[in-house]
DNA sequence: TATCACGATACTTATGATGTTACGTGATTC
DNA sequence: GAATCACGTAACATCATAAGTATCGTGATA
C-alpha cells in the first residue's frame, strides 16, 4: 500500500484553513488535495472528533478550524486521525514460544520502540502554530 | 498491509542455524516459521544473492550459514531481504508546488528522517553473533 | 422550495507482503 | 540411469489498509 499520508495532508489543510477567511468546503479541500470530497469528510472527522476543527452544513457551511493552533501538535493530529502504525516492519508472533525467536523479537522491537519513542517525541514538539510560523518566515518575510 | 516481517523472519531462522549442524530444507524452515517453503526460498534469496547463507540442491542439501555472524549486523539482514520501506506513515507530493505543502513536508520528512536515522544506527549496531550471544545468555547460562 | 454542504454507507481500486500450486533443474542415492 | 530430494521460478490467490467513487439522506441557508 502506498503510504498513509493522512498526517500530512491534514497538515496541509489546516494550514491552509489558518490562512483562509471563512469555513472551506469539502470540495474546495478536495480540489487542493487532489482528491475526492469524500476522502476529505472522511479524514477530516477524526479532526473533528478531536475538536481542532468544526464542520457546518449548508449555505456558507464547511470547515473552519475550532482551536488554538498553538495546543495542538503534530503528534496531536497524527492521533487525530486515527494514529494509524507508524512503521511497515515488524515482527510476526509478538508472543512466542521459541525461545530464539524472543530473543529476535527483543532486539528487533527495542530498536523499534526506540526510534517510535524519537518520531513520538519530534512531532509532539511542534505546534500547527510553530509550523504556520515556519510558512510566514519562509515566504512572508518581515519587512 | 500486515507489518512485513521478512527482518525478524530471517533473523529468528538465521539463529536457527548457527546452532544446527548441517543444512535445514526450505521445508522444516517453514514448518519452524509456521509459512511455506515457497515463501522462505524467496525470502532467503536475498540474503543468498548477499553471500550470508548457501543453498544446496539435491538429497541432504538446504541452506546452511556461509558467513561470520559477528560480520553481518540487522541492518545488513534488513537489507539483504529488500530493504523495505521502514515507515507506514509519509507525503503525498515529496515535490510540492504548494509552499504551505512543502512547510509540513520539511517538518515531517524530518521527524521520519531523525527516527530512521535512530532505526538504523540501532539495528546497525547489533550483530547476528551478538545476538547469538544473547540466547545463550538467556537460555544457557554458564555454569 | 431549491440549493448547498456535510454525514454515512457501500463498493471499488491500488499496493505490497504473504500464501499456494505447479513445474523445472541439478544433486544424490540406489 | 531411474527415483528421489531440494531448490529455483513462475503464476496466481489472499489479505490488509489507505484511498477513490457513487449515492442517498439530512440539516441549513437563501
Amino acid at each position: 500500500m502506498r503510504n498513509d499520508s493522512r498526517l500530512s495532508r491534514m497538515l496541509h489543510v489546516l494550514l491552509h484553513m489558518a490562512r483562509h477567511d471563512g469555513p472551506m468546503t469539502s470540495d474546495a479541500i478536495a480540489r487542493m488535495l487532489g482528491t475526492n470530497p469524500v476522502v476529505v469528510r472522511r479524514t477530516m472527522a477524526g479532526l473533528r472528533d478531536a475538536g481542532y476543527v468544526r464542520s457546518e452544513k449548508g449555505h456558507g457551511g464547511g470547515w473552519a478550524i475550532a482551536t488554538d493552533l498553538a495546543s495542538v501538535s503534530l503528534l496531536d493530529v497524527h492521533r487525530a486521525v486515527g494514529g494509524p502504525r507508524l512503521f511497515a516492519i515488524g515482527n510476526e508472533h509478538p508472543n512466542a514460544d521459541c525461545a530464539v525467536e524472543k530473543v529476535v523479537n527483543a532486539a528487533v522491537e527495542g530498536a523499534l520502540r526506540e526510534a517510535e519513542a524519537l518520531l513520538v517525541a519530534r512531532l509532539g514538539a511542534v505546534s500547527l502554530a510553530e509550523l504556520a510560523r515556519s510558512f510566514d518566515a519562509r515566504c512572508n518575510p518581515p519587512d
